[in-house]
RNA sequence: CUGGCCGGAGGG
């Protein structure tokens, strides 16, 4: 059992779900604590479905393990799942109450969530702050404000979520005036206030926060690699993202993208080689690229070459073959989808009316169960 | 730092 708490690292922050069972395998006697590690290594590789295996290996399961998994499930948008998960957990606690009524929220089912949070005996900050976030991001930014003020107590997350709320809202000043009164910081309040300069195009002032932020976090880095390209300032994007130390799969796949959107596909091409770990996202702005620039073989050969396509990136190639009139192929990959979604379904609707196939375009919009 | 809340990249 010593071996244990030595191993404990090992499980899910190395990055390999292999490495992590290999240790797992290795202990004699797993406790919950342990699965629940196994667990989360399998969350965090986008094992989801591995995940869910192992947890139902499980002899026994803590309120920790269920709400993990709920988590996860309904991150991955399945929302009735993670209701049933809900439903079925034996004992609930205020973690796993705000973990159901985030997980409504983000599904766009605020009513739900809101009724949930005022069912609720006992609330924490982090609660309080999963609600507000959920009307700022409705665009309630009143309600928002409101309840940021009737709360009981805040924490650093509280602050930087309203501080977001406002430059979402395009209230730079109060933003500022938030981040100024912050009675503590993370790398987060700065990250957020970064980014809100950024969003509001104050790009020269969230450049200097940026270099004077006490804190080497990639992601203020990356949010100003986006920001410099959609300005067309790819250079300075460029200069930017070489100053980053360890640049991760995001600020890689931004600085593809930042290339791709001013015409310098060879540089996208030779940092998205040169990648080590790919995902849907840089897959997708890579074949995208190609099909803009009409060169279909370059982008369905990308394409081939990915284990198992995400919904949206099989879209992208969809729309790819639509627009230069290949309608048969969209067609033959719209087929041999796993699944389907409202989106994939428009963009294929929309193929056949160009394509002068009116009944088919309105066979199919006529299947497609939740139309919005 | 075993689970919930805050900042970064892709589809109609």
């Amino acid at each position: 059992v010593g071996k244990q708490s030595h191993s404990r690292k090992m499980y899910g922050s190395c990055g390999s779900c292999d490495s992590a069972k290999a240790v797992f395998d290795g202990i004699r006697h797993p406790t919950v604590y342990s699965w629940n590690h196994l667990i989360k290594a399998y969350v965090r590789n986008g094992g989801l479905h591995a995940a869910r295996q192992a947890f139902e290996r499980m002899s026994q399961r803590d309120t920790v393990s269920w709400t993990l998994l709920l988590t996860s499930t309904a991150k991955n948008g399945d929302i009735r799942e993670a209701h049933q998960l809900f439903e079925r957990m034996p004992e609930w606690d205020l973690v796993s109450w705000t973990s159901m009524f985030t997980a409504y929220a983000q599904n766009g089912f605020l009513e739900e969530a809101k009724s949930m949070f005022d069912g609720m005996s006992a609330r924490d900050a982090p609660c309080w702050n999963a609600m507000f976030t959920a009307f700022a991001q409705n665009d309630s930014l009143t309600s928002a404000k409101e309840m940021f003020q009737r709360m009981p107590q805040w924490n650093v997350q509280s602050w930087n979520a309203i501080v977001t709320a406002y430059a979402q809202a395009g209230d730079l000043r109060e933003a500022r005036t938030l981040f100024e009164r912050m009675p503590q910081k993370n790398p987060l309040s700065w990250g957020a206030m970064i980014q809100a300069l950024a969003d509001c195009g104050e790009l020269e002032e969230a450049k200097v926060m940026l270099e004077n932020v006490p804190s080497d976090d990639v992601i203020p880095w990356t949010t100003m690699v986006v920001a410099y390209a959609q300005k067309g300032q790819v250079e300075e994007a460029r200069r930017l993202f070489k100053r980053i130390s360890a640049p991760d799969m995001v600020a890689r796949t931004a600085m593809v993208q930042a290339y791709v959107e001013n015409s310098r596909l060879e540089e996208a091409r030779s940092l998205f080689d040169g990648m080590p770990e790919r995902n849907g996202v840089s897959w997708s702005s890579m074949i995208a690229a190609y099909a803009r620039k009409g060169d279909l073989m370059e982008a369905k050969k990308l394409f081939d070459r990915m284990s198992s396509p995400d919904l949206m990136t099989y879209t992208t190639m969809i729309e790819a073959y639509a627009q230069h009139g290949h309608i048969q192929h969209s067609k033959v990959l719209f087929d041999r989808m796993p699944e389907q979604d409202t989106v994939s379904r428009t963009a294929m609707v929309v193929c056949y009316a160009f394509n002068g196939e009116l009944e088919k375009a309105r066979e199919l919009f006529e299947s497609i169960p939740n139309k919005d």
